[in-house]
DNA sequence: TCGCCGTTGTGACCTATGTCACATTCAATG
DNA sequence: CATTGAATGTGACATAGGTCACAACGGCGA
């Protein structure tokens, strides 16, 4: 399935649109590619894109002052990333964005997205729901966090994505789970 | 600062709407009161509503297996409450709410606050924003969580949110830290 | 006023997880 | 091939925070 299929059939899960609307909606995204380790955002940039991940894998993470990174999200296909508080606030980034593995995206502007949303009251609607799943799935993990020990926040996230076990290396993992990559060594 | 004119004032920091339209929302939603200690969501419940905080204090939380409880937020004047996933995919509640502080809410049912959405693209507007902050936030508490240890949360919570010293108890603010009260009191 | 219960503090001890050091494996590259 | 460096495993030890037990305090209803 190409770019456009996959984001279309992701955009009517939520809403209805017509085909020429669709296409309309379609034409503000741009096909970008990247390769493992590239850089897609970093803390300190003007943040000016969302990207909705067609192929491979993206993560989100935060570097702390003691050079500690801590990851957000991993964002597989059907998933989006950015830096979302900066892309709404306007402000620089505080967290980085970068590829894990090849990856496909489609990029879309804060500004095309806000037009987007102006012009299509549905493309509003389906933004407030994105948005609201977002929210639901972090409130989850946070409540993971508080309530499970390393070892059943590993379980959970491997019965989720057992695709990650294979995909990205260990320490990457332990960043996610908020432990020393030692520690998950010897879960 | 009555109900009204404070969600007045909430919603047009987001959006502009004309005296008429304000009247027509507000129309949707209705005063409530409650009392300190009275459960307002339970777990297992069917969602209708979410809760426009005018004044006093909610709880959100989760209770585990060996009945632990976890806070998820502590809603003050001007925040929203309910089990937003309960609330829009219309299973059962997993999270209770309960009044911690006398409090004066406005409740909008979900059917309401779909029609407002529908009928008023500003509306929809409004409420993407909203949950688009509360997302923010909650994955900057994650990032605390992941970063900072019990004091360094307990800290920056104060600075936050100075009045909940005094009004809320100490073993609810432990609750909300994920630490144990004993924990909490040796800070 | 008395007694009760919710709240908070604190000591003793236990456990999960972090940190540091070093070994091993393996893939990429000259 | 040989070499390098990233990823991973593992032992020894330190420490934040949990758990349990008990004491102290204070407000509120009988």
């Amino acid at each position: 399935m190409n770019g456009h299929e996959l984001l279309q059939k992701h955009i009517s899960k939520t809403v209805t649109l017509s085909d020429d609307v669709f296409e309309y909606v379609l034409s503000h995204f741009k096909e970008q590619h990247f390769t493992k380790g590239q850089t897609i955002i970093s803390a300190g940039d003007k943040v000016q894109h969302e990207y909705f991940v067609v192929a491979g894998c993206l993560k989100s993470f935060y570097i702390n002052e003691d050079v500690k990174m801590f990851i957000l999200q991993f964002s597989m296909p059907n998933w989006w990333a950015s830096d979302f508080e900066a892309l709404y606030s306007g402000e620089k980034a505080k967290i980085h964005v970068d590829c894990i593995a090849d990856a496909t995206v489609l990029a879309l502007s804060n500004e095309d997205r806000e037009k987007l949303c102006r012009e299509i009251h549905e493309m509003e609607h389906f933004f407030r729901w994105r948005t609201n799943k977002g929210y639901v799935a972090t409130q989850k993990r946070l409540l993971s966090f508080m309530n499970n020990n390393a070892k059943q926040r590993y379980e959970e996230l491997l019965t989720q994505y057992p695709q990650l076990y294979n995909l990205v290396p260990k320490h990457l993992i332990a960043a996610y789970l908020g432990v020393s990559r030692e520690t998950l060594s010897r879960l």
